[in-house]
DNA sequence: TAAAAAGTGTTGTTTTTACAACAAAATGGA
DNA sequence: TCCATTTTGTTGTAAAAACAACACTTTTTA
């Protein structure tokens, strides 16, 4: 089969065979489609479909509101999948953009085949649900990370949330993280100029260290 | 059964028999508690066994971060249910305070329990496992909410963005919410003080009005 | 590889926020 | 009902952020 092996790296496919697969993506009415850096997968307010998944290559999640101010949700990387409480909630449109951070490759399935149980009940339907409420799960923990570090009052604090939580995931105090600096200001929701003042003070007081995506923590935060 | 008319109302029980909630109440290891106002139900930093769900009442989520700094995460209503997330990633510790908002009645359920299906695989179980992800999901989309409130720069776009969804939510401009003014700071992430001027300037221009947690939104954003 | 585009760091100015302190009002018990 | 406690609104001040403008660097692409 084609895709097989990009599917059975995803945690939604985890540990099905290849027959599994093409009876699901028959299934989940799936298409395949690769995304040039900068391209737009979806677009906010496009009729919802379908889910995504990301196979290869990585995705913001942006959102502009109504004043023109774009926010990045999240980064989405591979076996990371784009709209399922939409599809939980039944609603009609994307809520956001999803734009391709580098060149991409992603999975379309049927958002409705692919949270509604089949009528004839297969075991690895079954299997799927389970999966996909790991990721919501997993997606939602990003979210309240997120939260965490946007409830801080000043810009340096949430640099320092966001630094502090990076550096615990790699288990140490170097880090790359998926973001430019135009990005990180907007994930972090702050003005661009203003954030890079504020790295540069830090840098110059030896809290942090930087170059390019590499970031290192010297201090942690009390 | 003593709770059974409690827990038919909820969306994980929904149509379950007095027999099936039975059953899953035994094989939950459910106990039962009723809290005052302003009692502390779960503790940050407490070992996590139980998912909470709330029965009758509502509740605060509160966070305090290492710089003593309380953010009001989300309010838990009847059926809510909190720590699926945590549950799922396997952490051991609650990450957040659960503060009764007033009189409460909840269930605690053994978290391993209720998100491992059954060895027997009861049909029932499955059902569960169902609307877990119903409720995860919307949870999720709470979060979502809440971040876009927090996207926005300044105090006052930050309460519009927050009246524009309550008051869609209740289709009219008016609406009721559940925070009193202190909370509302803290679950916009803003001083209170601060935000206590802004919302007088605002009714002052004739943007909204307000009265103890009853609001009307009179100017849209555009 | 050269030109165009995108990203970055810096500065000064204006706006907004946090913070602190306090009085008035509302709430909750005893 | 009265008292203690909590909540709320107001003010002034200091701190921080947004905004705008610009030069410089890096990346992209034709």
């Amino acid at each position: 089969m084609e895709y097989f092996s990009e599917l059975s790296q995803t945690k939604i496919f985890n540990m099905a065979t290849e027959f599994e697969c093409q009876a699901m993506m028959f299934c989940f009415k799936t298409r395949f489609k690769t995304f040039d850096k900068n391209q737009s997968i979806v677009s906010q307010g496009d009729e919802m479909e379908d889910l995504v998944l990301i196979l290869k290559g990585s995705v913001n999640v942006e959102n502009i509101d109504s004043l023109g101010n774009i926010s990045i949700l999240m980064r989405l990387k591979k076996g990371d999948v784009y709209g399922l409480e939409s599809a939980y909630a039944g609603d009609q449109f994307y809520k956001d953009s999803l734009i391709a951070a580098e060149k991409t490759f992603v999975m379309f399935m049927n958002k409705h085949r692919a949270i509604t149980p089949c009528s004839n009940r297969c075991k690895r339907h079954e299997i799927v649900s389970k999966h996909l409420m790991q990721i919501l799960a997993e997606s939602s923990i990003n979210l309240l990370d997120k939260l965490s570090h946007m409830s801080k009052k000043t810009t340096r604090d949430k640099l320092m949330s966001y630094f502090s939580s990076m550096s615990a995931k790699s288990n140490t105090p170097y880090f790359d993280i998926p973001f430019n600096k135009t990005e990180l200001a907007n994930y972090l929701s702050v003005d661009r100029s203003a954030m890079s003042t504020e790295l540069s003070k830090m840098k110059e007081e030896g809290l942090i260290d930087f170059d390019k995506k590499r970031y290192r923590l010297i201090k942690r935060i009390k």
